[in-house]
DNA sequence: ATATTGACTTGGACCAAGTCCATTGTAGGA
DNA sequence: TCCTACAATGGACTTGGTCCAAGTCAATAT
């Protein structure tokens, strides 16, 4: 979980408390969370942490391509910390929970020239929505 | 353009001049304003027009499912009439400019099961980034 | 070990997007 | 034309996020 750590260390990253704690808090698998429970959980470690702190730490994170900022609902953004590893994302309607998904083929490739109206196709971000087994 | 009206005076829409004005402004192909830029439009013609009153208007329509909501960006919802024809999105990293596409195949089925996490999967919303002819 | 300094953090004001609600107005049917 | 249920108003409020001047501190050089 602190390879996230190590990597930013090793790319002279200045490291702080609060940034170490925004770091942690942001370790593992299928986390997806929004500012405000970064800043919550943060928070429980290292109560005096500001919230522009947070703000400033994740906006780096992001600028250094260690986490990915996905806007999957027209609400808070949440931050990825799978980055990586190019992947999507499937949310469920009912509890808003999240997974990374990776589906077969490259979304890419499925626009046609035709379909592109001159534009310079960089990237491609897709949120599959459904219902998870238990809001089913 | 106003096949829109049409079809909600059909279903029964209760019909005044405030919503009148928001359905005519949402007119047309590529159409994808935020809600502050149809009032803007709506206020040009109505000036009196109450920014409540926009964002009522266009939570029904996409209730009817007359128009959809896009969050193509982590910023401002987009209000998209062009509801009627599944498509996703291109959007220019540039200038903001959006257009609709029709990729090929069904991204739906790109997800394997063993992706879906148990999930009942019922639509997915693919926006692909780069940039336009003009931004390149 | 200490001084230095530029980068980091703080907290509070500010901003943008959107929601809520009590009041007032009106579209459309009887 | 009158009623009344539904719609519109506007202003306060909420949420998510940004900005900034002032204070603090991690890392480097001595």
């Amino acid at each position: 979980m602190s390879d996230l750590l190590e990597r930013l260390r090793g790319r002279g990253w200045r490291m702080t408390p609060q940034r170490r704690v925004v770091a942690e808090v942001l370790a593992g698998e299928h986390v997806h969370l929004t500012a405000d429970e970064v800043l919550a959980r943060a928070a429980a470690r290292l109560p005096e942490i500001a919230r522009a702190t947070v703000y400033n730490t994740l906006g780096e994170l992001v600028a250094l391509g260690e986490v990915a900022e996905v806007a999957i609902d027209g609400r808070a953004k949440r931050y990825d910390p799978n980055a990586h590893r190019p992947h999507q994302h499937l949310v469920c309607s009912g509890c808003a929970a999240v997974r990374d998904v990776r589906p077969d083929g490259d979304p890419l490739a499925d626009l046609p020239a035709a379909e592109r109206f001159g534009f310079t196709v960089l990237e491609v971000e897709v949120t599959y929505r459904g219902l998870c087994a238990d809001c089913a």
